[in-house]
DNA sequence: AAAACTTATTAAAGAGGTTTAATAAGTGTT
DNA sequence: AACACTTATTAAACCTCTTTAATAAGTTTT
């Protein structure tokens, strides 16, 4: 909506990081072309960039026909990205790069079920020493989140309405972004996917709270307006059954993967549910939770509900990756932002 | 994502005019405050869109300690839209200024059983003819639409894969768009209600072709990945019936509403489906197609399967209405996006 | 090896926004 | 009624991106 020169020009920056990232190198007329930005402008930005260490030179490109074009790319380590995910045993964090290569990487206990920040704030402050030139925190938590405000979060009321992008924005001085789990795992999954911007995308998981889902439809996090949106195991599926109960009444206690007939066909018709819905492009399952085996089972039961050729592609991912991988995109979306 | 100082330029206009007839009528500082933009910027607009006798000076405010400042509204004579929707027996048209108001009406026989679009042409270039400051036209069909080009329209293959959009704008050189009729029903809906711009909500129906639903969600329409989302007599219900055979087998052949308990319930359990996987704010039913006291029974039954204050509104409206206004709508945000 | 041609980069002029100063048009006080 | 004070509008200086011209650095042809 808002459109001012400033903006203009954040915005360009935040272009040429991108593109430069996407292509790993690149020269002035090729970004110009790319971005439909004029090359005068291209070229006093990365002048700018290179004197700040932003840029690298790499090279000269071959002749075709005239003089030798410089060839740029992004110096990876200019800026660095915290990501922090909290469970209720375990903390994890990685330091990455822009291009999400990982510089370092801890965990320690949980800090969900502490009473305050304290404990949590002082390991951000250890690593934000160590590596000074972090831009940016992307915190994940198993709790609704609004605008970096945690939203509701079963099991850690101590934690309802804290803001905690403003308080940790406040006391780095450093962007900060906070997402739920599934939606930043559903986040990953898209951006590894390469798939395009607008498509939607559905994650499968059991938590210990039972089957939930994480929805990107036309590439937007779906939260719903209650914040309820992905509770799937509430959806009605039998005369007498929703999606919970139908698995948990066939549950095999001595594996936690999903096998037997009944969840199978649990599982489809929730499948079936969504297609009619929201059409998704993909589903995704966690790597733990389903064989290979039981996804082709899974894949041909469906259709009984839906024509085929609407049916989503079923895939296995491994969450956890999926997880740390959205929280680094979000925090690199963030850095790239950055004004100079 | 492209900035360019044209691209800024026109978006500068878009949102002067939006600003102008949201307000009413506006001076330059306050819109400058408003948008963020210069009043230097907002006066040299002004005073060309004056002249070209788009903007109208309605007289000067009260002062409040120093020179009174000038009051401008939107001249919603300057452009006009035309909507038109195509039915299997019947074609109507609006011809509406920018405030809505409707200037012309009209309607002739159903154009979608005929082989080609002579007839639609001819028909749109009379009205056109008779209102040459047409600035925009919005077309609604009964069939998928990808970006102006049918994509699937059942029961006139004719049509199939025919750029609609590409084909009127070629010939009268006046942007169109095109959308398919639930998706400009619900659109229309959100306009109206006057809901913020990220709501979801979901508009069901039951056409003649079994129910379906049209889905916005955060704001945009739901299409799917195979243009099959809100097909939604797909889902499975119970055990062994989906939601078009729950509603069918039931049918109260006497009257086209849906009345009885099992009826009832079937949409009981869509409703809650429809919570569980997207939690929208509001869903809509058709006012032809539902009693209040129905809806009184449903809001009920459906917290049987969802804890209630998850539970979305649940409204009536004029299907009809909704869809010319989503058409409107659509035709009059074109509209205010045409350069000076 | 010099002339003709290509392509990349730098330099200068132009367009459209912002900021700041100047002017116009009011109100209120003594 | 003159003066101080407010607010709206106009004018001028400035900043940033674009367009176009000039220059630099190669390649190819003769």
């Amino acid at each position: 909506m808002k459109v001012t020169p400033k903006s203009v020009r954040k915005e360009i920056l935040t272009n040429i990081r991108k593109s430069l990232l996407e292509l790993g190198s690149s020269t002035i007329v090729e970004l110009s072309d790319r971005l439909g930005i004029s090359f005068p402008t291209i070229s006093k930005c990365f002048a700018q960039m290179e004197k700040a260490g932003e840029l690298i030179l790499v090279g000269l490109d071959d002749s075709n026909g005239g003089r030798r074009a410089k060839r740029y790319a992004y110096n990876p380590e200019y800026m660095l990205g915290l990501a922090i995910f909290l469970e209720r045993t375990e903390t994890h964090y990685i330091v990455y790069n822009c291009l999400g290569d990982v510089k370092n990487t801890g965990k320690t206990d949980g800090v969900l079920v502490e009473d305050d920040l304290t404990s949590l704030t002082k390991l951000m402050e250890k690593i934000v020493d160590q590596h000074p030139t972090i831009r940016s925190i992307a915190i994940g938590v198993p709790g609704s989140v609004d605008n970096g405000k945690i939203f509701y979060i079963p099991g850690y009321e101590q934690f309802h309405n804290l803001d905690l992008k403003g308080y940790f924005e406040q006391h780095f001085s450093i962007p900060v972004v906070v997402e739920n789990d599934m939606n930043a795992a559903v986040l990953g999954f898209h951006k590894n996917s390469g798939l395009k911007n607008n498509t939607s995308l559905v994650y499968l998981y059991s938590g210990q709270n039972g089957p939930g889902a994480g929805f990107l439809i036309n590439g937007d996090v779906v939260r719903g307006s209650t914040f309820f949106a992905g509770e799937v195991s509430f959806v009605p599926q039998y005369n007498d059954r929703n999606f919970r109960q139908a698995l948990e009444n066939d549950r095999d206690s001595m594996t936690a993967t999903f096998s037997t007939d009944a969840q199978i066909d649990a599982i489809c018709r929730l499948i079936a549910t969504i297609t009619a819905i929201i059409n998704p492009h993909t589903i995704i399952f966690c790597s733990d939770e389903i064989e290979k085996t039981t996804l082709k089972k899974i894949s041909i039961g469906s259709s009984k509900y839906i024509p085929s050729k609407h049916l989503p592609n079923l895939t296995i991912s491994d969450w956890k990756q999926d997880y740390l991988y959205g929280l680094q995109s979000l925090g690199i979306t963030l850095m790239l932002m950055e004004p100079n």
